[in-house]
DNA sequence: TTCTATCATAAGTTAAATATTATGACACAT
DNA sequence: ATGTGTCATAATATTTAACTTATGATAGAA
């Protein structure tokens, strides 16, 4: 049995015809061929089988049970094409596409937002969306396993291509209830003696709260390192301490919440988001279209 | 989009080897080739498909979209094939087969006995079984619709194999307490006053009865044609008249029931089912296998 | 019987697929 | 910077699939 090894797509095709028509001369006509040219195709396929496809009774031809199972497999295999080639021609038009995206664990409070509708003018692009710590956003952009990247700070030990799209302010977080959460124009040094809750070294937005704190001589008092955004503004909610936090992490939390912005100076921060992928990477027609709505998107919030 | 009219089952493997290794040189081992032949064939495919299948990055290749639908369209059709092959080498070895028999309305009282141990002993094997009526089954004959038929008398107008396989002797069915039940060596005579029951005329039963009272000079007194075995057992039984049947309608029939059998001069009549099948035709191994188990479980129930 | 439709076979041609060798370009690691 | 691994490209060779023409065999219809 060699017909995987040794048939050809065409074979099959003309035995497709033969089985339909059960006539090898209207198949002939059917392809533009001569009778011959059927004949020896349906021999090939019959050697390759091991068993008679076709009966011949008289000058009518039937098909045997191997013929029928060939047939089912021949309708079948045309059938997958068929679908494949459709799936591609919608790539093409951008009707059908996926959309892998691997975004850093604080990207989560507005990736959402800015995917849902995208998603909805694309119904037929599946986005897959991973949440995850910058370490392992940076692992997956080196192993190229996404299309695109979001992330508080461009990598600098890989060749990217990279965007700011969008503003991350970030500002110090207090319970509402704060002995400064009245007060304007707060000095940076007044937060010296604040107890402090940090995401873990490595933390952008740590960096960059450190930095500037640094530049100013100040010395923090870190209370508590805490793995995520959300536990830190739980514990700030329990008043456990301040901390510096993106301002997105609180779209959620009301004019009332238990939480509260303070008006510190220097703050907020601006720093951006960035949309990153491997320098010299192709980008899929889904992946292009969802940057330049991305870069849209963030142009028309920043106009706000 | 090209892919189904240029392609070939070569270049989908070859695709498929370099989608596994995500390498083109390694691809190239594998399949005994060198690195130019695949970059060739991944060529080719890729301009049949209209998409890139492989990003290159660096020096690593990823699947694009299209490259990961290509390969799902590959596995799949790859599959199919694996299970037509499997299929074909059961047919081959008679694990697995198709076997369609037509039979006449008569044989139903019999054949489903015969068939059950044949289908235990072969499991893989899908019996199918028309009971239908004489010129159904010779039109089935005609259009080589099935493996085999059962007839109680050989066509005449058409070339066939026919083979004798079991005895269906006919005799003279009448009520139980009918004045002749008890009689022993009815005189043929006696039966012209009887009034008969009777399949329509063609029914092989009807024309081996005729012949023999036509040879003795009797006229029958026909008083009913019915147009089943069944319902002329209904009506004898109902005291309409009596009948010739074969022997296996009565099969279920007990010892106490309502119908008997008449000892008449003559009787039984020695005919016999006869497997057939057009002359010419190529038996399938499941086919054959079946005439042969037939043939000796015919013999079998002779001797008994 | 003769004619016609149908498939098989043989010989030879054409065209296409597939391959190789040789070489170049590029990224990455040392 | 150099070397190594990897894929691309060009020129060319080889194989083989696919097709045609010509002819033969056979069955069924006229």
């Amino acid at each position: 049995m060699r017909l995987m090894r040794n048939s050809t797509l065409r074979q099959l095709k003309v035995f497709e015809a033969v089985a339909r028509h059960l006539n090898y001369t209207r198949a002939a006509e059917e392809l533009y061929l001569t009778q011959p040219a059927i004949s020896m195709q349906i021999k090939q396929v019959e050697e390759n089988v091991g068993l008679p496809l076709f009966e011949h009774l008289g000058k009518r031809i039937h098909l045997t049970a191997a013929g029928r199972e060939l047939l089912a497999l021949c309708r079948d295999i045309f059938g997958k094409f068929a679908e494949f080639e459709m799936s591609v021609a919608d790539m093409k038009g951008m009707k059908k596409g996926q959309l892998r995206l691997a975004v850093i664990t604080t990207a989560e409070y507005f990736a959402p937002r800015l995917i849902g509708p995208f998603c909805q003018h694309y119904p037929g692009v599946d986005v897959s969306l991973q949440v995850i710590n910058r370490e392992s956003v940076l692992q997956r952009l080196a192993d190229n396993l996404d299309d695109l990247y979001i992330l508080g700070q461009p990598p600098e030990n890989l060749e990217v291509h990279s965007q700011p799209f969008l503003e991350n302010p970030l500002v110090v977080v207090a319970p509402r209830d704060h002995a400064l959460a009245k007060k304007k124009c707060i000095a940076l040094k007044r937060l010296a003696g604040e107890p402090f809750l940090m995401r873990e070294p490595g933390s952008g937005t740590r960096m960059a709260a450190q930095r500037l704190f640094d530049e100013h001589g100040i010395k923090l008092n870190i209370r508590m390192e805490l793995g995520s955004n959300e536990a830190i503004k739980q514990a700030i909610a329990g008043g456990l301490g301040v901390s510096v936090l993106s301002r997105h992490t609180l779209a959620l939390e009301g004019e009332r919440g238990p939480l509260t912005i303070l008006d510190v100076q220097h703050f907020p921060i601006q720093r951006h988001w960035y949309l990153v992928y491997p320098a010299g990477k192709q980008l899929s027609v889904v992946a292009r279209t969802f940057c330049d709505y991305l870069l849209a998107e963030g142009r028309r919030i920043s106009r706000k």
